[in-house]
RNA sequence: GGGAGCAUAGCUCAGCUGGGAGAGCAUCUGCCUUACAAGCAGAGGGUCACAGGUUCGAGCCCUGUUGUUCCCACCA
């Protein structure tokens, strides 16, 4: 005899529970990866939160969605591995440390860069906890042993070594480019940073006189103030209109500079006036041109945004920059102002046309970005995207849901050189140095002393990477490359990844280039995408919007369980889903379902009650049959990553099947005096819900594990380390399965009766039946579970024959005939309408059937199970039409 | 300009390989029935955007149309 020490509440409180809980299963060592020889481990490696950060409600569903697979595939016995860490994130934090410093009135100049670099260790050092603590909080069962930073000392090693390789083979270079440039953030941006946002802009139609002829050019431009830094203007070599001008020039209105007319394909006929100026400096189009027709590269802008002036004049690689004169030191804004309100004056500024357009923004500043010729360092891509490409075609690497390879291949198969520098303090610094005496450059593991050409003195590159540079290396740098590590060669290539579609492009897709250019394999098997979290209005969560929920909040009113179940209930592969509180508390409530159906089961046992050598009864029969065909629903969901369905049949099976109907069938059993059939029901009972907290656990961890080590028998073990239910032959019982469904029907439709004519809940009827051909036994063992569920006070079964004098309600059933007296409440006009109604409806019925049956099409073509059916279905129509006549005949 | 998603009950969304439309919330009725009122029982509510096509059979597959959202793209 067990002593009953475990006292439940009435109402499910996660508070209570979810920190105990987390911090047993995490000094138990149960997150720790083990390698075990010969058995394919489970991976996956987190996508690493800023370091920095707070959780917000798309970490809270990736940490959600990783989580319920790697307890499932734990619970399956694999080896398994979920690797968490962060990331240094390069320019939100350095950001925060710089507005920090502006408070106590310095800037990053005056502080310099080693006190500056040295300010961020400080501020990761102070926040670098916070996003892990909170991952525990939502119950990540991450192996916390192995935790990474993409800025510790081996993840930098594996840095330095990619960029080294990657240079020794010509795949990383420096140069001159026209560069994504946000004044915002004083930075280069790679092409994935931009954004596109559609803005009010206009064309202004300028006039460029032209030199040999006098006349007035029109053309039209969207960003007047790039006007100045013009080398030439282009037309069409084809266009009949300009024919008389070529080789000619045209004056640069404002600061009456002489500039060619080129000829150039890239000056379309059909649009606007066909004449383009060419401002190689700041448009990529202008740029190429200004490479077709040796044109100087004159830039206008500094790098903060500003028009440039005397003391930004320098010439480098070709790259003039202008003295603007009265323009110099405005922003660009405010010389665009300046420049159209001096054209006007001039009467050169011929119309302004309006219009919208997109304009490229920094994706994380908003700030527009301005093309700039800069020196930055790039990555090579045609060759690394080849074999990343490949991998996805085979299908070595698969998306999930598939479409999203389409989304891969239009980004790899268009992709342009990566800009990997950034002008930043915070992050892995670019290992190159210059020599300032013989000007060569130096690409090196190892910090160099002096230049090995000549001895020179060094200086390092000034540039961080690109953040994404290093996240690339997530997967093999986590498990220790450069190094031949135990780690690496076990769980390398790891099995799935989980993540947003928001970031294939930024992280996704360059780990699988990565992965195969340094270890030869991709990273993963399988890429989860899942949607995004956004607002109740479908808008995305947003710090400028304010609509972000804070999951911490939630997981404080409603508990970690209830988020992560709303996270996963009716969502659907790669689909956005819709925070709404509404879900959450129906989650809760849920919650609060399985506490309580547990807690009804915890006390009515007194001890472990085994299945074997049990009498069951049908409705035992029933919900084990139920049940193992969720435990097969539920482990084919989990295998396909379809999170919906499985939380879906979980809700449905556990509230509608196990609560309403078993649990109150199981009552007649428990209270009764029947020893035996008690235990049978306390064994069913102990079977399924054990079970089924398991098929719940990946998505309730907490709620299941604090049930399951107080299940009898299971006294302190661990529903997360506990093995994933088996679908059993020996618990399937098909025909007893659908006696029982047939006698539920039954209860249902007293039920309906009842309802109908608004009988008293405390009136109890009596019930006779007039069992179908072959039902009779079904019969047997129903007295009680109508006398519970359907407030009846006795059945009794009438024979064939027998007729019934009583005024009753009757109804036919596909497992019977039924009559309820109730005397006064039966008004038998009301009864034969409803039974003609019925009768209707039966018609009908059976007509559909035969006009199926006697189509030679539905017969020789639709599967036979199904016309077999059909079959039996019109059969058994047909009985009950003759029953319900017959009755109908009697009243 | 290219690509993708979505359009199903009043609202938010499921519906997995084609075989009689579901859930939660909301609404209406009746219940504190000793696990649970965060609950129980019952009810109402849908031309599955529109038009064609394939099929014995279409919410599901194909084509087109409309609306909507997103991604990509150098439209001066």
């Amino acid at each position: 005899m067990a002593e009953q020490t475990f006292e439940m509440e009435k109402t499910y409180n996660p508070r209570l529970m979810e920190d105990d809980t987390y911090q047993r299963w995490e000094s138990s060592g149960a997150f720790t990866a083990q390698r075990v020889e010969g058995k394919k481990p489970f991976t996956i490696v987190m996508p690493p939160p800023n370091v920095t950060g707070q959780l917000h409600m798309g970490h809270a569903m990736d940490a959600t969605l990783q989580d319920a697979l790697i307890r499932y595939h734990r619970m399956k016995g694999d080896p398994t591995l979920w690797l968490p860490g962060t990331d240094h994130a390069a320019i939100a934090p350095e950001v925060k440390v710089a507005d920090k410093l502006r408070e106590q009135g310095l800037t990053k100049e005056m502080v310099g860069r080693e006190k500056f670099v040295e300010h961020a260790w400080a501020w990761k050092k102070e926040y670098g906890g916070r996003i892990t603590r909170q991952l525990r909080r939502m119950g990540a069962s991450c192996d916390w042993s192995r935790e990474r930073f993409t800025m510790d000392d081996g993840f930098s090693k594996a840095v330095r070594e990619v960029f080294v390789r990657l240079y020794d083979q010509g795949l990383i270079y420096r140069g001159n480019r026209l560069v994504n440039w946000c004044p915002g953030c004083n930075t280069a941006l790679s092409d994935a940073e931009v954004e596109y946002e559609e803005k009010d802009g206009n064309f202004w139609h300028i006039l460029y006189p032209v030199k040999e002829t006098g006349e007035l050019l029109e053309l039209a431009t969207t960003r007047p103030e790039t006007m100045l830094g013009d080398t030439a203007v282009a037309i069409n070599p084809e266009d009949p209109r300009y024919a008389h001008l070529h080789g000619c020039h045209v004056i640069l209105p404002l600061i009456n500079k002489e500039i060619p007319i080129v000829l150039d394909e890239h000056a379309d006929m059909e649009k606007g006036t066909g004449v383009v100026k060419i401002t190689p400096a700041h448009d990529p189009n202008d740029y190429e041109v200004g490479q077709r027709h040796q044109l100087p590269i004159v830039r206008v802008f500094t790098f903060d945004g500003h028009m440039t002036g005397a003391a930004d004049v320098t010439e480098e690689d070709s790259v003039q920059v202008l003295d603007c004169g009265k323009y110099a030191g405005m922003t660009t804004g405010e010389a665009r102002k300046a420049i159209v309100s001096d054209l006007t004056a001039l009467g050169l500024l011929k119309r302004v046309e309006p219009l919208t357009h997109e304009v490229g923004t920094c994706y994380r500043c908003h700030t527009v970005v301005e093309p700039m010729m800069s020196k930055q360092w790039f990555v090579k891509m045609a060759p690394l995207a080849a074999p990343a490409i490949e991998t996805v075609k085979t299908g070595e690497v698969r998306f999930m849901p598939d479409r999203f390879s389409k989304t891969y291949f239009n980004w790899m198969e268009n992709i342009r050189d990566w800009c990997i520098s950034r002008k930043l303090w915070w992050g892995h610094r670019i290992p190159a140095w210059y020599c300032e005496n013989c000007g060569k450059t130096v690409v090196s593991r190892e910090d160099p002393e002096a230049c090995p050409h000549c001895g020179g003195k060094l200086t390092q590159d000034e540039h961080v990477l690109d953040t994404w540079f290093s996240s690339a290396l997530w997967p093999f740098g986590t498990l220790g490359w450069p190094e031949d590590t135990e780690d690496l060669r076990y769980f390398y290539p790891t099995s799935t990844l989980v993540t947003g579609y928001d970031i294939i492009f930024f992280w996704v897709a360059r780990m699988i280039f990565s992965g195969i250019e340094q270890m030869g394999k991709p990273p993963f098997d399988t890429v989860v995408i899942h949607g995004l979290v956004r607002d109740a209005l479908g808008r995305k969560m947003s710090k400028s919007l304010g609509n972000g929920v804070d999951p911490l909040e939630v997981i404080d009113q409603y508990g970690a369980d209830a988020l992560r179940f709303s996270l996963c209930l009716g969502i659907s592969p790669g689909n956005d889903t819709r925070y709404s509180t509404e879900k959450v508390e129906m989650a809760r409530n849920f919650a609060n379902k399985v506490w309580n159906a547990s807690r009804f089961v915890l006390m009515n046992l007194d001890q472990a009650e085994a299945l074997e050598g049990k009498k069951l009864e049908l409705a035992d029969q029933w919900i084990l049959t139920r049940y193992m065909e969720a435990v097969r629903e539920v482990t084919e969901d989990m295998e396909k990553a379809e999170f919906g369905l499985a939380s879906q049949k979980l809700y449905d099976f556990i509230w509608s099947e196990f609560c309403d109907w078993y649990i109150e069938m199981a009552k007649g059993g428990l209270l009764g005096n029947d020893p035996q059939r008690k235990a049978a029901v306390q064994a069913v009972l102990l079977k399924v819900l054990g079970g089924l907290l398991q098929l719940l656990h990946p998505f309730m961890p907490f709620l299941t594990e604090e049930v399951y080590r107080h299940l009898p028998g299971l006294e302190n073990a661990s529903c997360m380390t506990s093995s994933w239910p088996q679908y059993e032959d020996a618990y399937v019982f098909t025909a007893e399965s659908a006696r029982m469904e047939g006698i539920m029907d039954m209860v249902r439709v007293i039920r309906n009766q009842r309802a109908e004519l608004n009988v008293q809940p405390g009136h109890k009827a009596r019930l006779m039946v007039r069992p179908a051909e072959g039902w009779e036994e079904a019969f047997d063992v129903a007295e009680p579970y109508f006398k519970r569920l359907a407030n009846v006070s006795a059945m009794e079964l009438l024979a064939p024959g027998a007729s019934v004098a009583e005024k009753t309600v009757s109804a036919v059933c596909p497992a019977g005939e039924m009559f309820i007296p109730l005397g006064d409440l039966v008004d038998l006009e009301q009864e034969k309408k409803r039974l003609a109604k019925e009768l209707a409806n039966l018609e009908n019925e059976i007509a559909r059937s035969e006009a199926k049956l006697n189509n030679p099409g539905f017969v020789g073509k639709a599967p036979a199970a199904l016309v077999e059916n059909e079959r039996a279905k019109l059969e058994n129509n047909r009985k009950m039409v003759e029953t319900l006549k017959k009755r109908i005949e009697e009243l």
